[in-house]
DNA sequence: CCCGCTCAGTGCGCTAGCGCACAGACGCCA
DNA sequence: TGGCGTCTGTGCGCTAGCGCACTGAGCGGG
């Protein structure tokens, strides 16, 4: 079950990366290392949020649940953000569900210990409130995706997204699990991504994607993957 | 065009009214009564947003556009919330369309106005960061029930959660309109409605609507409604 | 080595919703 | 009062995606 991964660029959580020296070092004793196996449920709709995240290689999908068969992925959180937000909005209980999708690393704190860190208008304030802008805008856009957008352009940015955050062009993940991210049934992800390795953007087999393709991947994205994409750089960036 | 209105509940913005007095005192001076047109856009996707905007009586819906004619909403704003919370979250541009969906009065306020204001730790910024996960959550759940359930309970959730923000069980709004809000056809939501009118939960013509049996249409609409209404009543109520 | 489990591929009938086209109803205004 | 623009109802053919059922391929454990 392990992920075999080949790394691509700095390993740690960009969101922490941004904060200066100083208020970083005064975070750090609060932060904890701790492996997210793929698959945990950090937390469900309704239940007390006890810890936030900030995922070093690891990616947390953010569910929005309708019936136990009927889910929909509505945000994804890698390695340029955090999992747990709500804590920070002062609401320690979420609607939704955080479910590890890539296992990794990540930091974790305390909810009360960000809630209290958060509190202080510095630079950690100033960054969550953007975050929370660039999260905002992810899933108002892949909102309208889910409607408008097949679901072949809807699983390659899919990809995008995930092969972003992922670290590496290799990673492990069954069209069922795909189906409750998209909100589609499993056999339309099967159409859907052989699609897409016929034209050779990937390659597929029992469980475990190999993106071959990255710009033709991005070509068969609608451009919501784009959009979605610059406004959660431009929050790290500026 | 104007819009026939019997008051039901207190007319001002309850977001402004959760604020203790003194503080409340202090923005007012910063806040200016304002008509709203059915219509008006507020701002536009990469529009820099130059007032926030706190509904009195009017209603702003938030459009994700994705091309002329294939628009959605994510959310929608009347004297519980605010229209413009970019710019409390540190940037002015939005990536949505705010638009005027339901006539009537509201409080604005410049930009820099409420970001200095609610660069304090106070009550509005508590509200605020409460009101965004309130927002948060309205989003991903309509995201979810967009995929997942048909047209009519859609069409009836929009209206109940239109009808709790116009204070009035009489208003204008055309199916064209709300095929835009919806994300589907303008025919789908013609026999979406007429399902609605058959069954007496409304009554329907030319434009203008009329609730006549609020309890039928919460049965009609899918469990999403009261989800959104829980989270939304309860961040003004703590 | 084979059994059983997990994943992926496929075919079939069905439905919701799309796109288009047109008709009828209402209301406003000259 | 007549004409025109706006709004709603409806019919028709089409497609994407659903639900179900089953096959087959790989993989791991007894």
């Amino acid at each position: 079950m392990s992920n075999p991964k080949v790394m691509r660029g700095p390993p740690g959580n960009r969101l922490l990366a941004a904060l200066p020296r100083g208020e970083y070092q005064r975070l750090q004793r609060k932060l904890e290392m701790v492996d997210l196996t793929f698959g945990k449920i950090l937390y469900n709709a309704g239940d007390p949020i006890t810890h936030v995240h900030f995922p070093n290689d690891s990616i947390v999908s953010l569910l929005s649940v309708v019936a136990e068969r009927s889910t929909l992925e509505v945000g994804i959180v890698g390695n340029e953000g955090m999992a747990g937000l709500s804590v920070f909005m002062g609401v320690d209980i979420s609607r939704n569900r955080a479910l590890v999708q890539g296992g990794g690393t990540a930091m974790r704190m305390r909810a009360d210990a960000l809630r209290s860190e958060s509190n202080q208008l510095g630079a950690l304030h100033r960054l969550l409130h953007r975050y929370s802008h660039s999260l905002l805008t992810q899933i108002s856009q892949s909102a309208a995706c889910n409607r408008f957008h097949t679901v072949d352009a809807r699983l390659a940015r899919w990809m995008l997204m995930t092969h972003d955050r992922m670290g590496t062009d290799k990673f492990q993940l069954t069209q069922d699990f795909m189906s409750n991210m998209l909100g589609v049934r499993r056999e339309g992800v099967s159409k859907a991504a052989s699609e897409l390795q016929k034209k050779k953007l990937i390659h597929y087999t029992r469980g475990v994607i190999t993106v071959l393709n990255r710009e033709g991947l991005e070509k068969a994205a609608c451009k919501c993957y784009q959009i979605i994409k610059d406004e959660s750089e431009s929050f790290l960036g500026a």
